[in-house]
DNA sequence: TTGTGTTAGTGATATAATTAACGAACTGTA
DNA sequence: TACAGTTCGTTAATTATATCACTAACACAA
């Protein structure tokens, strides 16, 4: 068990060169190079390579790299060959937009189940997911074999979700609201804050002025 | 005009610094320390310090900070000592869970229009605010002086809607569609992909593997 | 077969960011 | 005033990340 370090950064890049490889295929294109890709993604050919280089040869010098391929390799790497049974808790608008997001099941995950706190949301349909009650997470979320949950409710009950998510099970929380959540250190850990977005986009309006 | 290239990833703890001492201070305590703000944001108390140290200097050595003083400072630094108009594009379940998020509001991002291409949609209210035809988007982003844009809007006409509201005048755009936006220099972008942030949990679920 | 052009992989270099270490400045006490 | 205890601001060291530059490997044409 080799740990090389790889940088987040990296990873993140990986994701978004297989989005990139997904439209050049479906385009019909069959050969790409780094030199294509960097264009399509703004970043540098070196980084390219670079990133891919962790992780093996998947290319061919003098030609380039076999877009089904490569897409197919990076997939694998980010752990997407197979599907992720995610578990979504809070159905406010968050909710209802992260479970009427595309991009999650087209990339393989799941939501399986969908827990509230409000018994006027309870028992509302999402897609085709029925919304549980808060009281029936543990139990849902470890019959489901949930690895992932979504906590998309108020600061102020983040901790005891995620607390109650990890009862359950799940290998990873992502967590939509602004708290610094105590996980223990064999949880994986994100935490998406949508005003810091807004915030580094304001700072750099007026950083001239530094 | 000094430009003393600030990393982001400073400019996002100091978001997360503010956010914290927007806490503390409802707590009514009047004086915090680096250590204090690092073991409440899972920094370390050097970091803390190093990232205000580009800005200037807000302590008194073996005293600490003042609480509402280092607030009132970052918040300044990040440009929310005053507010900023808003345009949401997009009026889907994405731009509903955006526009009825308080977070912003609190910060001073002031949503003033929202516009949708969904004739079903327009006329209709999200908070105190109608929802305009996206053939208005110009016109009126213009009249409302909107300094920033989100973009809500499925990934095909996602550039569009981003030409539109530069044409308008905005200075920034914060994109949550999954394709590389084309923009001019002058123009702050960031992109928030939802299903990066997935990828990445499930890439370090399994990561005992590299 | 030879030469030209292309492109991946990679070690070396440069840049950036974080962490560590320490002197300076303040408080409170005696 | 002197001293002990804090905690900031800053420089130096370390670590991490990105860029560069070169070599190896392939395609294709003459």
């Amino acid at each position: 068990m080799k740990t090389l370090k790889i940088p987040e950064a990296t990873i993140i890049r990986l994701s978004v060169y297989s989005r990139h490889l997904t439209d050049v295929d479906r385009r019909g294109i069959i050969t790409t190079s780094s030199g294509d890709i960097a264009e399509g993604v703004g970043v540098s050919p070196a980084q390219v390579r670079k990133d891919l280089a962790y992780f093996g040869e998947f290319g061919t010098r003098g030609v380039g790299y076999n877009v089904k391929d490569l897409r197919q390799h990076i997939l694998r790497i980010l752990g997407l060959s197979s599907d992720w049974s995610v578990s979504l808790v809070g159905a406010g608008n968050l909710g209802l937009a992260l479970s009427s997001y595309k991009g999650f099941r087209e990339r393989g995950f799941i939501i399986t189940s969908i827990f509230d706190a409000d018994p006027k949301k309870v028992g509302t349909m999402i897609g085709n997911v029925e919304v549980l009650p808060i009281e029936q997470l543990v139990e849902v979320a470890k019959q489901n074999l949930t690895q992932i949950g979504i906590v998309a409710v108020p600061a102020q009950v983040a901790q005891e979700i995620a607390d109650q998510l990890i009862e359950a099970g799940v290998k990873a929380i992502l967590n939509f609201a602004p708290v610094i959540l105590n996980i223990p250190p064999q949880i994986e850990l994100r935490n998406v804050d949508l005003a810091v977005n807004l915030e580094v986009l304001t700072f750099n309006v007026g950083a001239q002025r530094f």
